[in-house]
DNA sequence: AAGATGCTCAACCGCCACGAA
DNA sequence: TTTCGTGGCGGTTGAGCATCT
């Protein structure tokens, strides 16, 4: 049994690159009649090849819609955003890319962007930090006693993505991608101590020499984001002694979804300050992840990796935008007032699909943690008191009023580089 | 200057799914 | 239901070029 070749070997017919001569007899075939059977295509257009090899040089290099030149930053996003949802899908994440085959892309993620993503430490499979060259060891006891469900592996590639935002900071021209670094710490004094130990910046430092890819000058540049950012939290942090601050943040520990922070982790290591900073943040960071995305087309998607057919998986590239277009005329009345799980009441925002960019949403809005007590490590990296953290009152005060405008301002904008503390 | 090494990307290969017979 | 032809996909290769030593 077995079917016949494609292409029989020692057929006579002829391998390897095309010549113009080739080229020209194959467009010229295919503007008259079409490609047809592409089997029976090479011989009726006088061309010594297989069918298949006519197909791929057409549709990688001749169809007259192909795209060439660099690929844009917004490409390099989305295929990455794709990949990590879709996995090696090339021709489905071609079809959200016009003008790009499935073998170009193939080619730009293994010879550019998967390399990228390594240096900077982000498995490119995965798209989960690498812990072997983050010093991430311990990160796994974050999800001790849970498994991991979807939403928090995609909460992890997530954490990726803001990773690797956060190291394409500055290219190799010095130019800056539009993105946020967003550096958040448990209370102000805590990052300066960190800071002025270095430790994050040295490992960074380190990084940056292999990566080639941070500013020379990242200590003062990380310094000076710093004390811009301080005096905007302490501008917030007088509003918001003037409302009311009251409920509590379950704590991370408690929190099987638990994004990352410093205090359990020792803070000495990236993923303790970058960190996926969301909306939610300002609701406290235990906010389900739901909030900023259309689960149901991920978890969708999920499952259709195997499903027969190809192309039946193709996933709009919208539905897995976070959702996270603001609108500031939402915050109304609502209060976190002596409730256990304030979680339960906090509306969400209004989201909407209208950005086009992804990188550039106001999604990058740090966690804005009021805390006046900080929650305390001890030498030996246990975990000791819970995140207590405070709750802002929202409503049509004033001063409510005065901090979201604040908080958007501060926040809103995607001048970029930007490093945000909180 | 020349060989070694690395990088890019067009092209190939093998496999799979689908639809027609 | 099975077989077969075909198109399509993803992994891999290797020629050609660039850079390094």
């Amino acid at each position: 049994m077995g079917r016949t070749p494609c292409c029989e070997k020692n057929s006579g017919l002829k391998k390897g690159p095309w010549t113009p001569d080739e080229d020209q007899k194959l467009v010229e075939y295919i503007k008259r009649h079409g490609h047809g059977s592409w089997r029976a295509l090479p011989k009726r257009a006088g061309l010594l090849r297989c069918g298949k090899s006519c197909r791929l040089r057409w549709t990688n290099y001749l169809r007259p819609d192909i795209k060439r030149g660099k690929f844009s930053i917004e490409e390099e996003h989305t295929i990455i955003e794709l990949h990590a949802a879709l996995g090696n899908k090339w021709s489905t994440i071609a079809g959200h890319l016009p003008g790009r085959t499935d073998n170009e892309i193939k080619n730009y993620w293994n010879t550019h962007l998967k390399k990228r993503l390594m240096q900077m430490g982000i498995d490119p499979v995965t798209h989960k930090p690498r812990a072997d060259l983050l010093g991430l060891s311990n990160v796994p006891s974050l999800y001790n006693g849970f498994s991991l469900t979807q939403e928090q592996q995609w909460e992890n590639a997530r954490l990726a993505e803001y990773l690797r935002q956060a190291l394409f900071m500055a290219d190799d021209k010095g130019t800056h991608a539009p993105t946020d670094l967003l550096i958040r710490s448990n209370d102000q004094y805590n990052l300066q101590k960190s800071m002025s130990s270095s430790t994050w910046v040295h490992q960074q430092q380190g990084m940056a020499m292999d990566f080639k890819v941070l500013p020379p000058n990242l200590e003062q540049f990380l310094q000076s984001q710093t004390n811009e950012c301080a005096s905007n939290i302490r501008k917030l942090e007088e509003l918001l002694h003037q409302s009311q601050t009251v409920g509590y943040c379950p704590s991370n520990n408690l929190n099987p979804i638990g994004y990352i922070n410093n205090d359990e982790y020792g803070g000495s290591n990236i993923a303790d300050f970058v960190s996926p900073c969301s909306m939610d943040g300002l609701q406290m960071k235990a906010q389900p992840p739901q909030m900023l995305r259309n689960d149901n087309m991920f978890l969708h998607n999920q499952g259709d990796h195997d499903i027969n057919g190809g192309n039946n998986n193709i996933l709009n590239v919208e539905d897995l935008k976070p959702k996270v277009s603001f609108d500031e005329s939402n915050l109304s009345t609502t209060m976190w007032a002596d409730q256990e799980d304030p979680l339960q009441l906090m509306p969400p925002p209004t989201f909407s699909t209208s950005n086009s960019n992804i990188y550039n949403q106001p999604e990058l809005i740090p966690f804005i943690n009021t805390s006046t007590e900080s929650s305390s490590m001890v030498n030996n990296n246990s975990y000791v008191d819970p995140v207590v953290s405070k709750a802002q009152l929202v409503n049509n005060s004033e001063p409510g009023k005065e901090f979201w405008s604040i908080v958007l301002k501060a926040v809103g904008t995607t001048q970029a580089p930007n490093i945000i503390s909180a």
